[in-house]
DNA sequence: GGAAAAGTAGACCGTATTACTCGGGTATTG
DNA sequence: CAATACCCGAGTAATACGGTCTACTTTTCC
C-alpha cells in the first residue's frame, strides 16, 4: 500500500482547517507554520484537495481554504485518495493479472488487506478526529506555540 | 505504511515454500521460476528471512530453503517485518516526536491504523493461506506451467 | 578428488518517486 | 495601487526500490 508523507500531510492539513474552521478561511502559511510543513509543498496538496471537492478557496487578503461540506461527511480515506496516496495493497491494482495474465499466489491476501484498511479509514471522519481529546490537546499547544514564535 | 514488492515477494516466496514443503528443501531457482521473481533478488530476501529465523537453508546439490517451525506459527506480519517492510504507519516510528519533539496532530490516527493493520496480518498464518482454495488452485497452475516451460 | 549444484556476501546501478523549491502569475481587498 | 493570498507549472535533490554482477564457500555425487 502507499501511505506516504503526502497523505499524512493532507490529513493533517484538513484536520488543521477543521480545528480552526470557526475563524473563517485558513491560509496556507498558517497551516504551514502550525504543522511544520513546507508552505509551497502544502499548496500543491491543498490544490488537489480542492480539485477533488474537499475544500473551497477564497482569494485575496483574508482568504484561505475552507472545508466543503460537513465534518462528518469527510472521511480520512477520501482525503488520502484525493492526493493520490492509494489504499490499494495489491500490485495489480485489483485487476488480478499480477503474474503474466494470471492471478499471483498472494493476490487475495493483499486484496483482503486493502479492503480492511479502506474500511478502517472510511470509518473515521474529520468529526471523529476533531472530537478526540488528544487532538484538541495537540491543537491548543500548536496555537500557543504559533503565537509565541510570531512575537519573537 | 510501507508495503512494497519486497514484502509481497517475501510472503509469496514463503508461501511457495510452504506449498511444496513435502518435497524437501526448495531451491531459489524453483521459487524464482514459479513465481516470476528475479532469482538474484529473491536470494537477498530469503537471506533476510533466514537471518530472522523464519527459514533454514541446506547447501549443496538438492539443497534449498525450508521453513523453520510450524506453518501455523508463521504469520504474514512476521514475514513482512523480517524483510524490512514495516507495518508502521507513523512518521516517527511510534515514538511520538513527530513535530519537533512533540506529538503531531495526527499521530494517534496513524498509530491506531498501524495497530489495525498489524493485528490483521498477525492473525493470518501460512497455515491459513495454504488452506485456501484459491491459493491451492493458483499453486497447481504454477506447477503445471513450470513443467511445461521446462520441457521446451 | 573434481565437477556441479546450491547458498553467501556485498558492491553497484538505473530509475522512479517523493518531497520540496522557485518563479512567476492572478484575483481580491482596503 | 499595494499588499495579501491563492494558482500553476517547471525544475531539482534525495531517497530507496528493484535488480544485476561478481566472486566466493559449502556440499553432494560421480
Amino acid at each position: 500500500m502507499r501511505l506516504t508523507t503526502k497523505g499524512r500531510y493532507a490529513v493533517t492539513a484538513m484536520l488543521d482547517i477543521a480545528m480552526h474552521r470557526h475563524r473563517g478561511p485558513i491560509s496556507v502559511v498558517d497551516i504551514s507554520e502550525r504543522q511544520g510543513i513546507s508552505a509551497a509543498y502544502l499548496e500543491q496538496l491543498l490544490a488537489k484537495l480542492k480539485k477533488q471537492g474537499l475544500l473551497v478557496s477564497v482569494r485575496g487578503p483574508g482568504g484561505g481554504y475552507q472545508l466543503e461540506g460537513e465534518l462528518s461527511g469527510i472521511s480520512v480515506s477520501s482525503i488520502i485518495t484525493a492526493v493520490g496516496d492509494g489504499v490499494d495493497a495489491t500490485r495489480c491494482h485489483g485487476s488480478g493479472d499480477c503474474q503474466d495474465g494470471h492471478m499471483c499466489l498472494t493476490h487475495d491476501l493483499w486484496s483482503d488487506l486493502s479492503e480492511e484498511i479502506d474500511s478502517f479509514l472510511t470509518g473515521i471522519s474529520l468529526a471523529d478526529l476533531v472530537g478526540r481529546k488528544e487532538v484538541q490537546h495537540v491543537a491548543t499547544r500548536q496555537d500557543q506555540q504559533l503565537i509565541h514564535t510570531r512575537h519573537l
